[in-house]
RNA sequence: GGGCCCGUAGCUCAGCCAGGAUAGAGCGUCGGCCUGCGGAGCCGGAGGCCCCGGGUUCAAAUCCCGGCGGGCCCGCCA
């Protein structure tokens, strides 16, 4: 297929070929140069040699290519530049290839990288509580994750945790159970466990000490499956319940639920314990501080002096069993048919669904910056115990709110840039809210510019699924990010609304024609058109980038470039109106390849295609 | 005390991993562009000790060391 991708590994190839034949070596970079009149693509080969062969960069830019060979030549020019790099353009012959195979094939079709067997765990919020937006970029973060994986042809499991027997649940039944909050409710059941029973428990609890009592009572029961278990079990599946529809609104979809009680219960623990004596990890302490306790590492005790095991102890479980260390000896069942029309699964006692498990070769954990030390921990045991595999910790920055935000919601937020989210104090945003307002906020900018689409409502959502998927996976893991609700209903710039308004630019144009269009690049030789020829041809190239770099951010990055570059053509340059029919043909062809490239990034993205705004 | 992350335009952020050729976007601001395929757009202006100080290098926003500022983690909590 020809692509930018394509282009690149040939050149360093050829590069790799003409130093050897000149007697020098060296490592070199093939690269994106910082300005179009470099040319498309660019190396420092001859700065890199100059030292090993003692000759000025810029004379031996001059040797390096006359030696290279190429093995397209008519589809690269080849130009030496004064400072001794080496420039490389793509030309006609390469654009016309690429539009035909996109016309021919609807896109790229696939790309290939090798298949590996990936599991990511994302989601995994505590089932006592509707998602907030800090949440929400956990799930977005690995949706697109998941979805830049299947793409490139994986084969990808996506698990979401739940953690059904702490103290959060704890809290839930004494809430319910001992201070008398009823079942039924006419609030979302989610949202009425976070914003109401949870936060009144955690009041009670502070000025309460024999509730604090009833708590460890309960969390005891709670794992070893006692009657607060059996009484909990509902009320948990409802919460998770609300939880799927809100992040199944958001186009997320999971594989497998997996439950901690599951695993206890199970006895995982009791053999991955087996697992780590065996092999020598951890080690009895018989003096000190940690006198009786079983330690990793000298220093994080995994198993208490009391004999029960700590909250890093069931990671490194789940770890194990991710990647096989632990035999599978779950039964399965259906839990819920999803939006898109997948089967989420989920473990159970008595399952005869025809789901198996199969262990990951490489495994990725979404956590928010503050797990990530005790992830590595985990990260380190279990690549220890299965050489060969990886075990990635995907941490990301904190999401707070702006202080005019925290504001709006009642919080004392005095002249702060912001504050932290926190579920046991009631200060958050909640998912479901912004979505509301967020669609509303759609809703209203369709009517003033007079949009006449069939469903609005349906459309405003789209926009607002676009716009909060975007605006959470934009940035770069490692930053924090203050949610500010005004910032986050504006629909212009960039956003995902963009990208979906530049869409539909594209599809409108391809709709009003019935003409084939012809993928003649000779046809498209204004700076525009070469600009957007140039972008397409780097899908492959920027998916690969995201991938080795772990950087859904760079999926988002690309998106916009692309639709820039068609924005920019499409202001400048007339497609149905032009009267030349060859340059007609062409700009029509190059419209179509470009709608179904788009299409294919904004899948990527999670960012719902509509017709229309 | 030990460790992790961030610091680039008034604000929000790319660029740093793989050092290179005038440091880029969005928002805001100032000024342009629709009898035309959808103006949720496009073009241009103003706006930058790339946190500071050393070092490595022919070359540093980018690599190394030391500071400063902000956030976070370091429990027989979860």
């Amino acid at each position: 297929m020809a692509s930018y991708l394509e282009k690149v590994n040939e050149i360093r190839e050829g590069l790799s070929e003409a130093l050897k034949s000149i007697g020098v070596q060296a490592e070199f970079d093939v690269a994106e140069p910082p300005n179009p009149q470099f040319g498309d693509i660019s190396t420092n080969a001859a700065f890199q040699a100059a030292k090993a062969a003692r000759r000025p960069p810029q004379e031996l830019s001059r040797d390096i290519a006359s030696a290279l060979k190429l093995r397209d030549p008519e589809e690269v020019a080849v130009a030496v530049h004064p400072s001794g790099f080496i420039n490389f353009t793509l030309t006609p012959p390469f654009y016309t290839r690429l539009l035909s195979e996109l016309l021919e094939k609807r896109g790229f079709g696939e790309i290939g990288v090798g298949k590996r067997r990936v599991v990511i765990e994302h989601t995994s919020v505590n089932p006592n509580k509707a998602l907030h937006v800090g949440h929400a970029r956990n799930a977005v973060i690995g949706d697109v994750l998941y979805r830049l994986m299947r793409r490139l042809g994986h084969d990808v499991t996506v698990l979401n945790y739940i953690d059904d027997t702490g103290v959060q649940v704890a809290d839930m039944l004494l809430g319910f159970f001992r201070m008398g909050f009823p079942l039924s409710t006419d609030m979302k059941f989610d949202h009425y466990c976070g914003d109401v029973v949870y936060v009144k428990v955690e009041e009670e609890v502070e000025k309460n000490p024999e509730l604090l009592q009833e708590r460890s009572r309960i969390l005891k029961e709670l794992e070893e499956g006692g009657a607060e278990y059996e009484r909990a079990k509902g009320i948990i599946e409802a919460v998770v319940r609300e939880q799927l529809k809100s992040v199944w609104q958001l186009g997320i979809r999971y594989d497998l639920l997996n439950w901690e009680s599951h695993f206890l219960h199970y006895g995982y623990w009791k053999n991955m314990f087996e697992t780590l004596k065996e092999k020598g990890l951890i080690k009895y302490e018989t003096e000190g501080k940690n006198k009786g306790c079983w330690v990793l590492k000298g220093t994080k005790v995994l198993v208490r002096s009391d004999g029960t095991a700590v909250y890093t102890a069931k990671d490194i479980t789940y770890a194990a069993w991710k990647l096989g260390i632990l035999d599978d000896m779950f039964k399965y069942c259906e839990f819920a048919k999803q939006p898109d029309s997948t089967t989420l699964y989920t473990t159970c006692f008595d399952g005869k669904a025809g789901y198996r498990y199969t262990p990951a070769d490489e495994t990725y954990i979404l956590i928010d910056q503050r797990q990530e030390p005790l992830q590595r921990l985990v990260k380190e045991v279990v690549e220890a115990l299965s050489p060969g595999k990886s075990y990635n910790v995907l941490a990301y920055g904190l999401v707070s709110l702006s202080g005019s935000t925290a504001s709006k919601l009642g919080v004392n937020a005095e002249g702060k840039k912001y504050v932290h989210m926190s579920g046991r104090s009631g200060v958050y945003y909640n998912l479901d809210d912004l979505l509301l307002e967020l669609t509303k906020a759609a809703r209203r900018t369709m009517d003033e510019r007079g949009s006449r689409v069939k469903d609005p409502d349906a459309t405003a959502k789209a926009i607002a699924v676009a716009s909060i998927r975007y605006a959470l996976v934009r940035q770069d893991l490692e930053k924090q990010i203050v949610f500010d609700i005004d910032e986050s209903l504006k629909l212009e710039g960039d956003t995902g609304p963009y990208l979906q308004y530049t869409y539909v630019r594209a599809r409108k144009i391809l709709e009003r024609t019935s003409e084939e269009g012809v993928p003649d690049a000779a046809r498209l030789a204004s700076e525009e058109e070469r600009a957007l020829m140039l972008e397409l041809s780097k899908l492959t190239y920027s998916l690969l980038d995201a991938y080795r770099s772990f950087s859904p951010s760079r999926v988002a990055g690309y998106a916009r470039r692309l639709a820039v570059a068609f924005n920019v053509f499409y202001e400048k340059h007339r497609v149905l109106d032009e009267q030349d029919a060859n340059v007609r043909l062409a700009r029509i062809a190059l419209v179509r390849a470009f709608s179904y490239a788009f299409e294919d990034v904004l899948n990527v993205l999670g960012i719902p295609l509509v017709e229309e705004l």
